[in-house]
Order: structure tokens, then C-alpha cells, then sequence
DNA sequence: CGTCAAAAG
DNA sequence: CTTTAGACG
């Protein structure tokens, strides 16, 4: 029996809404769906957008009004769901939630942008410092328990030169800087997680998924692979299709960031 | 010679310009257009609005950014302009500009808007008393010139009950309190000036020049008059026609203001 | 370049 | 309800 996942940094759930979020979702044939960027408090969104028929959803919006904000929406009633991972610096900044499905556990995360030389780089790396020794725990917990694990969202790093146009501008950037591809690969070496997408796709340059709002990013294709599904080893062997729902045009485009989706035959 | 003036509080004309004030200019027949609410430097205005083919412009920005500002678009180049009137609070406030043309001294006026209790009322006041003597100066000025004057805008004041749709709602409300109609009244009876649009429509309601962007009032027709071509009493007697040309829908508008034409046989 | 909050109207 | 500046990304 298949099931779809698709992740998401919407940029503004109430603008995306407006510009075509919302026949997205009615097109969609995923059964999971993990948003970032919500930036709303539920209450400011409308109500079909907030639970839309046919759904359950999960917000998890940041203390700060406008800020972050990540959800999941799926066709089955969760058994369970959390709101961050137990820390008191980010679990109120609406970046983590995970909800517990049959025999799978799905997470929304949305990782801070950094900005190298200032309190927003210091605070990225905080974030994933605490985060990974968290993914090493939520293994643990998903093999005691006999359940599959997939932590969707925008990791806001590029693992290696094939995962953004322009590596080579970008050494010095946050976003592709050493210690972050470091980072990243430890999650996949040393956790046991697993790049989904990659997997499907060995081959890039890409497949991007956010092109900056600045200049002609979209129309250059200057984008960056910043969004991942990164899961257990033995649900990453169960995917049998990944996509990046690139828009057609730049005016048909409802975020800068497009969905990622996959299909895992569990 | 016919002399066609318009006035139109543009609500910010960078939003005004993307929605239809362009266009509108350009299908003007106005050999003078007073604008107020300019909300931009000019600067930031593309150029294209900045300074039309065609048109003379004065800008008269507000010391503070995106906040009032007038200008003036006259066919002729002036022979002179003004900024201000020597007020040491509001000649900054981007309020009053006023230009010398042959025979005429046109002017662009926004007067505060206010709100009851509030300092926003004192400042509406303070304006109020200076700009009255302003006013008999430029009379006085205008007469040993041997020059009409039409102060054109935004005065934030509906004169007398046929002046908005809801009067008795309003009595309290700042726009339509008795002492800022009182006020009014002595521009025309004290200082000398004639409201030209009501010359030439006598008979109430309206014709309204605003509607608030809030709730069903551009639908209802709950407008204000509140934006005045106040003239000489000879160039007041010149006017063969005036027309508040008020949107035919709700998404035409590309203000909550209606512009306010008038053609002078001068 | 685009989203959002807040202040202003 | 709409515009704008400013913060953030």
C-alpha cells in the first residue's frame, strides 16, 4: 500500500493560500503533508485552510507572532503527535513537530537560516547541535517500537556541490558552509538517516527546491536543495518515486520554495 | 480659455499608480491635477509618475517616509511654487504646496485628519488656526497681484449635513465635530472663499469624494465630501462645471478617494 | 523580492 | 480595509 509524503516551506501559509496553496492541497494525491514557514497563529487562518476537509492537522505555530510555524496534515487521524523535542530554547519556536501514524513516525522541521558572522548563525548551529542528539534518540525509540521514521522539511543546508547552482559563490555562505555539510552528513553517517530524494536521484545537478526571491533565481534555475525527506534506512529502501513540483512559470509559483514528494510502497 | 483643475487625495501613489491612477492621468483632460497622499519620496515614485511626459510637476514630500506628502501636475510650467507657508510645525509635514501660473495661484492641501481625544485632534486644531491666517494672507496677496487662487484637496472636513451620508452618526466624530465645521464656515464667510463645487450643486447629498476602504461604504454610498476646490470669489464664478468622478465599481477604484474636476472659463 | 506586524488613516 | 516602513529571510 503506498503512501505519499510531500513537504513543503510554504513562506506564509495565508499568502500561499491565496496564490494557490489551497488547489494544490485539493490536487494533491499525497496522504501526508508537512509544512514550514506557516507564519500564522491557527486563529488568523482561515478555517478551511487551518482543517481543510478530509484532513487532520497539527500547527505548531512560534511564540513570535509571524514567525516559523510548521504543521502536518494527513488523510489519517494521528495515534500521537509532539511539539518540539524537549528544549528549552526551541521548542516554542514553532520549528519541530512529529506525529506518530501506523507504523511510522513523520516530522515537520524547519531549521534556522543562518547568517555567518552574526547571533542567527550562533543560533543555527545551537539548533543543531541539540537537534542531532535528538535524531539519534528518535531512532532508537522508532527500532524499540518497530516504526519507520521520516523528518520532512527545510534543513536550510546544501549537502554537496550538485545540491545548488552555484557552489562556488556560496563556500563562505551560510546555507553551504563546511562545518553545516559536515553537519549534515553526520546525520546521514553517524544517525543512520538516509537523503531519500538522493537516493532516487543520485544523479544532480539538483533537483533544486527553493530559488531565492531575488533577481531571476527562478527563471536561472539558481536554486538550492534545501529541502529534504530524510528517514530510516529501511523506509528510505521502500520509496519508489521522488518529485520536485517546480511551477511551470515564476507567476504560477505560490512559495519560494516547491513541494517535495515522495511515494513509499509500505 | 477653459481651465480644467482636478484634486485627488491619492491614498499612496506608488499602490495608486499599479491600480489605475496612471491610466487615469492619462486620459485626463485636467490642465492641473493636485494630488495629496503621495506617501512616497520622489525618489521611489518610478519616473514615469515621478514626472509624466507631458506634465510640470512639484513634489512636496513629508519629512517623514510614507506618511501625507502633495504635488502639483500642471501642463504649463509654473512661474513660481511654494512650499509650505512659513509654519514652523507643518511646513515638513508635506501638506501644502501651492504654484504661481499666469493669473492663478493654485494649491495642494491635506489637513490633518484627527481623532477625537487623541493629540492627532490637537495638531488638526493647531494646523487649523495657522492655516487660516495663511489663507487671508493669500487672499490678501492674491488681490495686490491681481491673481485668482483655488486651494484644492483633502480639507478633513465635511461642511454641513448634505456633506456626508451619516450626519448624525458623526456629530461626534472628528471631520464633522461644529467646531471644525465652524471652522470651515469662516474660510468662506470670514476669510473671503467660496466652496465651488457646492456653487454649482446646490442641492444635497453629496456629491461624496470619499468612501473608507472599511466594511460595505463605497457599496452603500456612504461617502464624505471632504475634498474641496475653495476658490476667489471671481474665479469661483467662473466655473461652468464640476464632477466627482466616482468609480463605477468597487475594483475599479485605485483610491478610497474620487478625483474632483472643475473647469474655470478663464 | 516577498511575507508579516504595526502604525496610520 | 488599505498603505507604508521595517524586520526578516
Amino acid at each position: 500500500m503506498p503512501t505519499t509524503v510531500t513537504t513543503v516551506n510554504v513562506n506564509g501559509l495565508r499568502a500561499a493560500a491565496r496564490k494557490g496553496f489551497t488547489a494544490w492541497l485539493e490536487g494533491t494525491a499525497a496522504d501526508i503533508v508537512c509544512l514550514q514557514e506557516v507564519r500564522a497563529e491557527p486563529d488568523r487562518l482561515p478555517a478551511e485552510v487551518r482543517e481543510p476537509e478530509g484532513w487532520h492537522t497539527v500547527h505548531a505555530p512560534a511564540a513570535a507572532k509571524g514567525r516559523a510555524g510548521v504543521a502536518l496534515y494527513t488523510r489519517q487521524a494521528p495515534e500521537a503527535m509532539r511539539v518540539g523535542w524537549g528544549s528549552d530554547e526551541f521548542d516554542a519556536s514553532g520549528r519541530y513537530v512529529e506525529a506518530d501514524l501506523p507504523g511510522l513516525t513523520v516530522a515537520s522541521l524547519y531549521l534556522p537560516s543562518g547568517e555567518v558572522g552574526t547571533e542567527r548563525q550562533s543560533e543555527k548551529e545551537r539548533f543543531c547541535k541539540e537537534f542531532f542528539l535528538y535524531l539519534v534518540q528518535l531512532r532508537q525509540r522508532c527500532a524499540a517500537q518497530g516504526r519507520e521514521a521520516v523528518v520532512c522539511g527545510d534543513w536550510n543546508i546544501a549537502h554537496r556541490e550538485a545540491d545548488l547552482k552555484n557552489w562556488r559563490a556560496n563556500t563562505r555562505n551560510s546555507g553551504f558552509l563546511p562545518e553545516e555539510r559536515a553537519w549534515l552528513s553526520s546525520v546521514f553517517d553517524e544517525a543512520g538517516y538516509v537523503d531519500v530524494v538522493r537516493g532516487l536521484h543520485p544523479e544532480g545537478p539538483g533537483p533544486y527546491s527553493w530559488w531565492s526571491y531575488r533577481g531571476k533565481a527562478f527563471d536561472n534555475d539558481s536554486g538550492w536543495r534545501i529541502d529534504y525527506q530524510v528517514s530510516t534506512p529501511a523506509l528510505a529502501a521502500r520509496a519508489t518515486s521522488a518529485v520536485v513540483e517546480r511551477a511551470a512559470t515564476y507567476d504560477l509559483r505560490w512559495s519560494d520554495h516547491a513541494p517535495v514528494t515522495v511515494t513509499y510502497d509500505v
